[in-house]
DNA sequence: GGGCGTCATGAAACCGGTTGCACAACCGGT
DNA sequence: ACCGGTTGTGCAACCGGTTTCATGACGCCC
């Protein structure tokens, strides 16, 4: 493993040019970068990134924080900033925290000693815990907004909003939305959205709040039998399988048309199942620019907070064979 | 930020002493190390980790090396690989590559000399690109075995022997193995071991090569109907997935009955399905713990190779209700 | 031709730790 | 009282880069 001193030799020059010539070549003669260029292609030569990035007083690491692993909302969130990140040399090291614990700031303050910055995946819990831990470093928060902090939040309510409208639009009268767990950003603006899609046009149920779990959707089933509603908006995917499955295994009864997000298991158990289609990893990745601008900005100059909303598509498939029918 | 030098001076020793206190405190004098402790405490220090691995000669990173995110057997890997390296004081990251590509081989070269070692899931493709890859650092090998290399694998071919043979048991007699992807190392084991456990026992037919998508388990159940067998053994679940869904949906016919490694949609749509039970999260635990042990040991004095091979568990339901009936 | 601004370069300091080596204090043994 | 052996500590070098600053060479202008 060549280090920048072995090609300043080879070079014939001192280790600043060899660096200068390879990391800021407008600083040198053009016949000396190339004469640089050419001993580190010759010597196989890498960076050693560590070191680039200490010698600037950074680490070179960002920190994804995530309530929990255990979610396939999230993995395609650590895709899009992990590939986002590598882009700008800077590693992604993905941490496992609940912020809404006092308890674990201890460990949260360690953390951000470690890191350049944040992106921090907070579905739910009290604003002050994520505006504690943004305070530490540059952070982005993603799927939540607050006031002062720079995020990007896919912007599902109006989603959701088209949804029950359409709905509407196809004759449904009687509409029960499932609530997300309580305390839940997103399911605040949903049901906001969906409460005024509704409005005056069809009578809306609304159940919760629920955790985001296949358990929840199965238990949930009967309560929506029983509110008569012919279409239900369930606040995660999770749910509206759970609630599919229960309702398919209930002797056949008037059909219940599910709407959910998109999400890998689509092709087995969701044809024909109007969803909402949120890309995980555009929302990773804007996450990471924003990130990377802020870092990029330094300390000194910061950046004002900045609020970023993606449009979510919404599709709509031919409903020819009612789910539970 | 406080750095050693500060902890040092408060503690009114050198930067030498004061590392030493922190990191290998039998070399220091009891007393004179709770007094850097101390001062560390009251300052909330906290080391540098990638100045601490520069000054060892080291990145502090490994690199875990899979051909896909896009299959959730890697995930749970990952994850379990994350968490011990980072029980370490390692950074862990995440690189896609197949390494059957020759092309490939700058790049991954590159990726070498930035990481203190590998831990490698190449599923299938020719053992000469993984031997490379190891030559460069230390490596682990993660679901396949190469002469010469250290390995952990799930022994899922015991396994799949167990399943075949307890199938004959229950009465099947005519028994249908869908091959997995070309080239794939576990797809030679687990066939050699379903061959094995029909053998004299059961009319087995052997499907594929096939890729591990739900495709192409729709796509294979025609051929499965007309082999005559009643029990189908796939080689991965998203094909065992795939089988299911188009059986389901033909006209009932004669009871199949499908197994498959145990996944996250299970609840879903694996109830009453005989699988195996992979446990991803502890081949990743293990693969880092192998490559630990090989950074430990030092270029000096290599570890022999050495493989792990992780018993299976195989889960039996009760198929009170046939899947197709 | 002297003064001045630009450009290219190298020496050395720096980032924040770890470690080899020298040295002093202190120990028990004879 | 002298000696060899531990123990504890500090100085300085080191890891592999980046960056400040000083210096020298050059071109330009008056």
């Amino acid at each position: 493993m060549p280090t920048l001193a072995d090609v300043a030799a080879l070079a014939a020059v001192s280790k600043a040019t060899a660096s200068r010539a390879l990391s800021r070549e407008e600083l040198v003669a053009p016949e000396t970068a190339a004469r640089v260029r050419a001993a580190a292609e010759q010597l196989g030569f890498v960076p050693n990134r560590a070191a680039r990035h200490l010698a600037r007083g950074r680490t070179g690491i960002i920190a994804l924080v995530v309530p929990t692993l255990d979610n396939s909302f999230f993995t395609p969130i650590i895709d899009g900033a992990q590939s986002r990140a590598g882009e700008a040399d800077l590693q992604l090291t993905v941490s496992v925290h609940s912020l809404d614990s006092p308890a674990a700031t201890g460990a949260f303050t360690r953390l951000a000693s470690q890191v350049d910055g944040f992106i921090v995946v907070a579905p739910r819990g009290p604003d002050d815990g994520v505006r504690a831990a943004g305070s530490l470093k540059p952070a982005v928060l993603v799927d939540r907004e607050i006031e002062g902090m720079t995020s990007v939040v896919a912007d599902t309510a109006t989603a959701f909003g088209f949804l029950v409208s359409r709905l509407v639009d196809d004759g449904h009268d009687r509409i029960v939305y499932v609530g997300g767990p309580a305390g839940s950003w997103q399911d605040g603006q949903r049901s906001a959205a969906v409460a005024a899609a509704a409005s005056g046009r069809a009578e809306l149920t609304v159940l919760g709040p629920h955790p985001s779990t296949f358990a929840a959707g199965v238990a949930i089933a009967s309560a929506v039998r029983e509110s008569g509603a012919t279409a239900v908006v369930p606040y995660a995917t999770a749910i509206g399988l759970g609630l599919m499955f229960a309702l398919a295994a209930e002797p056949a009864g008037r059909p219940v048309t599910v709407s959910s997000e998109r999400m890998v298991v689509e092709s087995l158990a969701m044809r024909g199942v109007p969803a909402i289609d949120v890309d995980g990893a555009e929302l990773g990745r804007k996450a990471a620019d924003l990130l990377l601008a802020r870092l990029a900005a330094g300390p000194r100059t910061p950046l004002p907070a900045e609020r970023l909303r993606l449009p979510v598509p919404v599709r709509w498939p031919d409903l020819t064979e009612p789910l539970d029918a």
